[in-house]
DNA sequence: TGCTAATTTGACCAACTGGTCAAAGACACG
DNA sequence: CGTGTCTTTGACCAGTTGGTCAAATTAGCA
């Protein structure tokens, strides 16, 4: 029975990965520590290493995390529905995604940087079929007319930068804006892109 | 007279730039080793440190020098011409960039995403001017009907994440078009989104 | 050619890195 | 309360890190 875990493993675990994305968000693989991250935890690192096999391993685990949710509301686009709508749904669901979880942005854009060596196969198998399933979807909406013609992967490569964007360059975003809080004009903003982008 | 600077000085102080561009691009400033930096410029690590004092002075040094030229493109956007293609061509200059130095726009997205401790001052100083400055511009051309209501900051968040996303996500781009140039597809895309954005 | 300044390098250092381990402390449960 | 398991930690280790230095090598030039 593997299904056992104390409350405190599983409250420990969680502060790890908690602790862990913060860091690795920030820094990346090669540039965190263990260190870090237990300071980060408010554990000390051979406890760490109770938990965890290695460093490699709160990564790893913090990806396989990530992946799951990551490619979860693309999947919800489908051909039910007013095709614009789908489409700015999307998009929105991803800016929100921005808004509320933007170390998990920051963790799958350090990665990407880095040249995905843990996830490198999940691009090439899972989300390219993913992506490829959904243009077909987009251009049978534009055989019939109900989008204008747009290169369909292309279209989803930028609700991809226009959403992560507010995530991964926060602080320049910020720098920019001063007090002013982002989001609202981003979604704003992304509706209008899309919407004159797509509407017939 | 500081002038001086023999040949075989600037050879290596270029060969050095270009490899610490290559190594820290990929890796970040803390993910990247003076070692690495060494054997991507074919020289040993104490030779390195003849030329630059420290591994803080390569990457300084490389961040100045993606400054000058980060901006320059925005800057040649001004109110002379037709203000759809002034925006577009910016747009497409930005492409160009991405398409020609991706790993200048690598280099800028690690220092962004860790937090852009070196300049975080130029991103509230001078960018933040100079973004103000054309956005003044941008909402003549609105108030003007030359171009389409629209967020101006925003817009140029857009053509910033839209363009410089073919770079940083280079790897998961390509996984997904496969043996496909992405660029060709790009520049279309790019044009499509901003000339239905903003004709009027 | 010879001499000086510029260049290159091997050996080295202290600090830090990921990771180990035995022993000590806390916990659950009879 | 006792006892066996789970949890935590200080001390430690070998490899790596940024950086130093004196000595060796190589231009540049009269």
């Amino acid at each position: 029975m593997p299904k056992s875990a104390t409350r405190i493993q599983q409250k420990n675990q969680a502060t790890i990965m908690s602790a862990g994305l913060e860091v690795f968000s920030q820094f990346g693989f090669r540039g965190s520590t263990l260190d870090q991250v237990a300071e980060a935890a408010g554990l000390s690192k051979p406890n760490l290493l109770y938990y965890f096999p290695s460093k490699d391993a709160i990564y790893t685990a913090l990806l396989a995390r990530l992946l799951e949710n990551w490619l979860e509301p693309l999947h919800k686009m489908d051909d039910t529905g007013d095709p614009v709508e789908e489409i700015l749904g999307y998009a929105h669901r991803k800016m929100a995604m921005s808004r509320d979880f933007p170390r998990e942005s920051r963790l799958f854009a350090n990665e990407i940087l880095q040249g995905a060596p843990q996830i490198k196969g999940v691009l090439a198998g899972d989300l390219r079929e993913l992506v490829e399933a959904k243009a077909t979807v987009i251009n049978g909406w534009i055989a019939v007319g109900k989008i204008k013609p747009v290169d369909p992967v292309h279209l989803i490569f930028s609700i991809w930068s226009l959403t992560q964007h507010y995530a991964d360059f926060d602080v320049q975003v910020r720098a920019i804006l001063g007090e002013t809080d982002p989001f609202n004009g981003a979604e704003a903003h992304l509706d209008n892109v899309f919407r004159r982008l797509l509407t017939p």
